[in-house]
DNA sequence: CCTTGGCACTCTTCGCATGTGAGTGCCAGC
DNA sequence: GCTGGCACTCACATGCGAAGAGTGCCAAGG
């Protein structure tokens, strides 16, 4: 276990090395930080957090950088979250509230984040499963082509061309578009296959074939939509950073590109809170030498997606926490009300 | 005007500084093409492309490479365009065909043109002015609220809510919904505002205020997203050639990011054709030192968008233009497909 | 037992001088 | 108008020395 004052030191340098971004010695420790103890006694204490693995040496004769675990200890015990001020929540409400659809909300968030975090921020469109319908409709376009339109309760909709086996009449139409609406309106995606699973026995034979090929269109959406969509912004912040290492930003890059990575490392937060991934603790490759800062947002009191942003593993935590938990609850806002 | 030696010569200038990114010296031309002459004669004709502007030397004792001016030559006169070989068209196709929607469409082409050409690709989503209307739908949500839903011919789908100053019967909206479809169904968007702009006179006087409104919300979502969007991929190819310039990495990530830029620099270009537009031909600063080579796209004969891709000024500017062009071609036989 | 000041040691970094090589410009000859 | 030769110019890499920052260790003091 670690005494109150070692972990003091690695706070401050951790503090330290974030803002200067350069490794930190034991004199200047003392100068910026009151520890009230000299330098040769924080060279002991650095001493002990190098041997726990918290700290290390870029160089034999440098200074102190975090390791992984040292931003993790940091995280974990030694910072909050820092909240935002007045004015920064009122910018965010502002910039938000403009927005007129979905795509808008999801695009505004994103810009929102990256230039509050100046890092890469990552925005998942709500999802499909978690949300429930609001409405489907029925399009006849031609007589046997149907046109699917299904809409969500934050908005979002996906819309589907269905060719029918047999010419599906006005009439049959608009009793499938009724029954169906009665039936899923207002429930979870993730129900509406147990609910609409008997819905063909109600109608004739002959528009059996036609219902059940609407209805299985109807379910593949459900499962298609599921590889869920991401919107990315803020990638020219990487080069703030990049700087340092020109030779890390291309992985990042291409990582960002590959949603699926990005999707999974956002689906593996259970926690519906916050959710800080170090370094190494991303198994992807490309990310090894970033953080993820990710929380769940919805319309509702539940999260129906998530947001957070990608920096490298020398970010500001307590602040980049505190903005992505207000953007997340501002958004989750801004999706009940419409 | 320049000897027709001193063209093969800037031809040969360009090839070789594509190739290799390093300045090109007189001897080494000599040795690498078959151009009949010695290095001394190259010697010459270079000092009188350089006092033409064609071409310059970073430092005064290193070899030449070409400048926009003599980019600008080489592609109007020098090359044309490389064609796709049967393999690569094959794959194109096999690319593009598993698409399933418009979304899917739009980011497999992306993706494909940043494969393709080892760039920055972007396409622009097929524009609402220039394409047809399929449908208009509305659903009643509540008594005064109803929901407007736009699809197109490309299959793109937009959605807007109205808030109704009245409350608005089913039979009136069934109505409106009817007449509606009937006026601007197959009908070009831009036509919409003049075909529907006597449509309130066809009603009660205590519903016109509805129609007015919903009517007003379609114009305005043509407006609106006439603000047309973006998909760009490929951004982890700039660093191929950002090692060089480090510095110039990040205005060009900016650049993309703003999407404005990026889509006036599509529209400038007005030949439905293919444009190359060359270093600082482009207005904008951050895009300077790279290249924008475009094409528009469409499902029928007609160009409905622009695709492209951004790379740096010393691009391989035939096999880009012919991938952009095999590219686009396939794009359009695949939206008249749908 | 912890803290402190002192001191030698280690590396990185920077500036500077030097050498090398690629490439040019020019000139005289063919 | 082409060619070979030659002097000249820089950019770039290499090596060396001085400076500076930071550490580890030790002996003394609370």
């Amino acid at each position: 276990m670690l005494s109150e004052r070692r972990l003091q030191v690695l706070r401050a340098i951790v503090q330290d090395y974030v803002g200067t971004e350069e490794p930190v010695g034991s004199k200047a420790l003392t100068e910026r930080h009151s520890l009230g103890v000299s330098p040769a006694t924080v060279r002991n204490d650095m001493a002990a957090l190098e041997d726990e693995g918290y700290i290390a040496q870029p160089h034999t004769s440098a200074g102190r950088i975090p390791t992984d675990k040292g931003y993790r200890l940091f995280v974990d015990k030694l910072a909050g979250v820092k909240p935002m001020t007045a004015p920064e929540r009122r910018a965010i409400q502002n910039f938000l509230d403009g927005a007129v659809d979905l795509d808008d909300v999801v695009a505004r968030t994103v810009r929102l984040l990256a230039q509050l975090t100046r890092q890469v921020a990552v925005v998942q469109y709500p999802s499909l499963t978690r949300s429930t319908v609001r409405h489907v409709e029925l399009l006849a376009l031609a007589p046997a082509r149907v046109m699917l339109v299904l809409i969500t309760d934050t908005g979002r909709v996906e819309q589907r061309m269905v060719d029918c086996p047999a010419p599906f009449g006005e009439a049959s139409l608009a009793d499938l578009r009724a029954r169906l609406n009665s039936r899923v309106a207002g429930r979870r995606f993730a129900d509406v296959p147990t609910l609409v699973e008997d819905l063909p026995d109600a109608f004739e034979h002959e528009d059996r074939g036609t219902v059940s090929t609407v209805l299985s269109t109807l379910l593949e959406t459900l499962v298609e939509e599921n590889e869920e969509r991401l919107m990315i912004g803020g990638t020219a912040n990487l080069t703030r950073f990049g700087h340092d290492f020109p030779l890390t930003i291309r992985p990042v890059l291409e990582a960002l590109e590959e949603q699926v990575v990005l999707l999974k490392l956002l689906g593996e937060a259970k926690d519906p809170g916050m959710t800080v991934r170090i370094g190494h603790e991303i198994a992807h490759e490309g990310l090894n030498s970033t953080s993820v800062v990710s929380v769940g947002y919805g319309s509702g009191g539940e999260a129906v997606a998530k947001l957070g942003v990608v920096g490298p593993t020398r970010m500001d935590y307590p602040g980049t926490m505190g903005a992505v938990r207000a953007v997340a609850r501002y958004v989750g806002q801004i999706l009940a009300e419409s």
